[in-house]
DNA sequence: GTCTATACAAGGATAGAC
DNA sequence: GTCTATCCTTGTATAGAC
C-alpha cells in the first residue's frame, strides 16, 4: 500500500475517533512512522487530506443516486438510498462533521463550491419527490414538497451531529434504525395508500418497528 | 464598562462574525487596546470566555421557558416561545455553534454538562407536547410525540448552522420567519381544529404565509 | 520521486514584574 | 488590576539526503 493512501486511511480513522480539529499532523505522522515532512510532501495542508476524503465521500453517495436514479422510483426504493446514504454519511463522520466546521469558519473562502453542492442536492431532492407525487406514493402539494425538502435538507444534513454531540449510543446499525424510523414517519405523513405499503415493505426488509 | 464586560461583548460580536475558531486571543486584545496578558487575567483560558457568553445564552433561554410555563399552553403561545428562542440562538450564533464545535471536539470530558442538559431539554419538549395534547391543541399517540420531540430536538439545534453553512440570506427576521414556517407546518400535521386556529393567530400575528 | 531534519509563524497559556 | 516576556504546541515550508 502506497504511503499516500495510508496517510488517508490513518487519517480517516483518526478523524472519526476524535474529531477533525483534534488531530494534529505531527499525530497522522507518528502513527504512520514517517516524518511530518513526508506527510507535508504528500499533502501540503491537513485541509488537503480532508478534501481528498471527502471528495471519495462524495463519489460514494453519487453512485447511491444513480443507483436510484436508474430505478423505478418508490418509496422503498428512496428509503433504500437515504440508508445507504446514511451509512456512507457514518463512516465518512470525521470529514463530513469536520468540513462543516471548516466551511462555516472559512464562512466566504472556498465556499462557492459547497453552496453550490448544498443547492445541487437540494433541487435533486425536488425531483425525487416530484417524482413519487407523480408515481402516486406521495400526494403533497407545492408548499408539501417544499416543506419536505427542507426537512430532508436539515435532517440528512445534522443527523449524524446529532450522534456525536449527544453521545448516547454508539451502535451503527441501532442509530440509523432510528434515524430511518423518523424519516419514515415523516414520509408516512404525505404518503399515499400505495406509498404506505411501500414504506411498510421497506420497514419489514430492514426491521423497523 | 469594566475591561470583563468589554471583553465579553466585543468577544461575542468577533465570534458572531468570524466563527469562534477563527477569533484569536491577541485579536480580541487587539480590538480592545490591552494586552493578551491581561485578556489572560480575566479569562484564562480561551473557553472560557466562551462558558460565561453561553451562561448568559442559557440565562436569557430560560426566562422564556419560565414565561412559556407560567402561562396558559397553546400553539400560538408555544410557536411565539420558539420565536423568541430562535432570535436569541441567532443573537448568540458565534458561541453557540462554536460550543457545539467543541463539545464535538472534545467528546468526552466536560461532556456531561451538555448531554445533561440536552436530556433535560428533550424532557421539556416531551412535557409541552403532551401539555398541549392535552388541552386538545394537539393530537398525538406516544409514537407522534416521541416525533415530535426527536424532530425540535434535531431542527432547533441546527437550523442555525444550516444558515451560516449555506449563506444564501442575511435578514434575520426573514431567516426566522422561514424556519418558523417549517415548525408551523410541522405542528399543524399534529393540530386538532383548536390548534390549527391557535396556529393561524400566531402566523397572523407575526406576518407568516 | 520519496523521505528526514529542521526552521518558522501563529495561537494559547502562564509566571512574575509593576 | 494590568502588562511583559516567555513557553509550548500546531500548521506549514523547505533544504537537502537517498
Amino acid at each position: 500500500m502506497k504511503t499516500r493512501d495510508k496517510i488517508l486511511d490513518t487519517s480517516l480513522e483518526l478523524f472519526n475517533e476524535k474529531g477533525y480539529g483534534n488531530v494534529g499532523n505531527r499525530e497522522i505522522a507518528r502513527y504512520l512512522n514517517i516524518s511530518p515532512g513526508n506527510l507535508s510532501y504528500h499533502f501540503s495542508k491537513k485541509e488537503d487530506i480532508l478534501i481528498h476524503l471527502l471528495n471519495e465521500f462524495r463519489d460514494n453517495n453519487s453512485n447511491y443516486y444513480n443507483v436510484y436514479h436508474q430505478g423505478v422510483p418508490s418509496l422503498d426504493a428512496f428509503l433504500g438510498l437515504m440508508k445507504n446514504i446514511f451509512h456512507s454519511q457514518y463512516k465518512f463522520r470525521g470529514v463530513y462533521i469536520g468540513n462543516q466546521f471548516v466551511q462555516m469558519d472559512v464562512a466566504s473562502s472556498g465556499q462557492f463550491d459547497y453552496v453550490q453542492n448544498a443547492s445541487a442536492r437540494l433541487e435533486n431532492f425536488r425531483q425525487i419527490f416530484t417524482d413519487l407525487v407523480a408515481h402516486d406514493y406521495l400526494k403533497a402539494s407545492e408548499s408539501g414538497i417544499d416543506f419536505l425538502v427542507s426537512f430532508i435538507s436539515l435532517f440528512g444534513r445534522f443527523w449524524i451531529q446529532e450522534v456525536f454531540l449527544l453521545q448516547t449510543e454508539n451502535d451503527e446499525e441501532k442509530i440509523i434504525r432510528h434515524y430511518l424510523k423518523i424519516l419514515k414517519k415523516q414520509l408516512s405523513m404525505f404518503a399515499t395508500k400505495k406509498g404506505k405499503k411501500s414504506i411498510k415493505k421497506f420497514s419489514l426488509k430492514n426491521f423497523i418497528a
